[in-house]
DNA sequence: GAGCGTTATATTCAAGAAAATATAACGCTA
DNA sequence: TAGCGTTATATTTTCTTGAATATAACGCTC
C-alpha cells in the first residue's frame, strides 16, 4: 500500500462515531454541530440555517434526541417577546461536552491511521 | 451521562472507518469482507453469495475498486473448466491485510471509547 | 456443438431518505 | 386584535440506494 497504491492526493481516510440507541440513532457529529449552534444560537430555526439544514430536519433531529432519554437535552419555548427559543438543558451541555472529546479523540485516530496508511 | 443519562443495555457506541478516493469510495468495512470471502471461495458470486448480497452488487463493488488504483486489487477470468473465477492479486492481499489491520484497530479504539462513556 | 458455471452488463422496480411545501399554534408587543 | 418570529406537525415530491430481473459472453468438458 505504501509508496505506491494510495497516494495521499487522491485518497484520504475518514470516519464516523455515533451513540446508538435501541431503534433511532442517539448521537452523532451531526446531531452534536446541531447541539453546539442551537447553544449559539438559542434557536433551531438559526441554528438550522447556520448548517444549511431545513427546519424541519433540524427540528426532527432535536425531537429523536430528546425522546431517547428521560432527561432532554435541549428545551424549547414557543411564542413570546421574540417567538420563542431553544435553550440546551444541563444534560444537553454535558452531552455536547462528553461526546464532543470523544469526536476530537476520534480525529486523532483518524490522523494516526493516515499516518500509518498514506503517510 | 455517566451513571445517569445513557445506560449500556440502551445505548452503544458504533463507527464506520473508510478510506474515500477522489469521487469514490475506495475500501470501507464491507469492501474489506468481500475481499475476504473472494481470497476465500475464489469467485464473485460465491461470495456474494456468503454475504447475503446480489452478484451484481458485488461485482459493482469489485469494478469500483479495480477502476481506482493502477494495480488492480482483484483478478478476474471468464470461462473455463470451472466456469472462470477471482483470485485477489498480491495489491489485493495487502490491502486486505493492512486495511484489516486498522479495523482493528479501530474495534479497539471504539471498546475504549465505550469504557468511557458508557463503562 | 450443447451444457455448465462464472463473469459482465443493462434495465426496471421498490424502498427509504431527504427535501420541499404548507399550515397551525404559541405568547409576547404594539 | 393584528403582527411577529419561533416551534410544531403533516403532506407531498424528489433523490438515492438497493433489489430484482434479464441477457449475453466466455472457455472449458463431454
Amino acid at each position: 500500500m505504501k509508496e505506491l497504491l494510495l497516494t495521499p492526493e487522491s485518497f484520504h481516510l475518514d470516519g464516523r462515531l455515533w451513540l446508538q440507541g435501541p431503534t433511532d440513532r442517539f448521537m452523532g457529529i451531526g446531531r452534536l454541530e446541531l447541539l453546539g449552534h442551537i447553544a449559539e444560537t438559542g434557536s433551531i430555526s438559526k441554528a438550522a440555517q447556520a448548517m444549511g439544514m431545513s427546519y424541519k430536519k433540524a427540528w426532527d433531529l432535536v425531537s429523536s434526541m430528546n425522546a431517547q432519554v428521560n432527561t432532554p437535552l435541549v428545551s424549547t419555548q414557543t411564542g413570546g417577546s421574540h417567538g420563542g427559543g431553544t435553550v440546551l438543558t444541563p444534560a444537553g451541555r454535558q452531552v455536547l461536552e462528553v461526546f464532543g472529546a470523544a469526536q476530537v479523540r476520534f480525529q486523532e485516530f483518524i490522523r494516526q491511521e493516515t499516518e500509518r496508511l498514506l503517510g
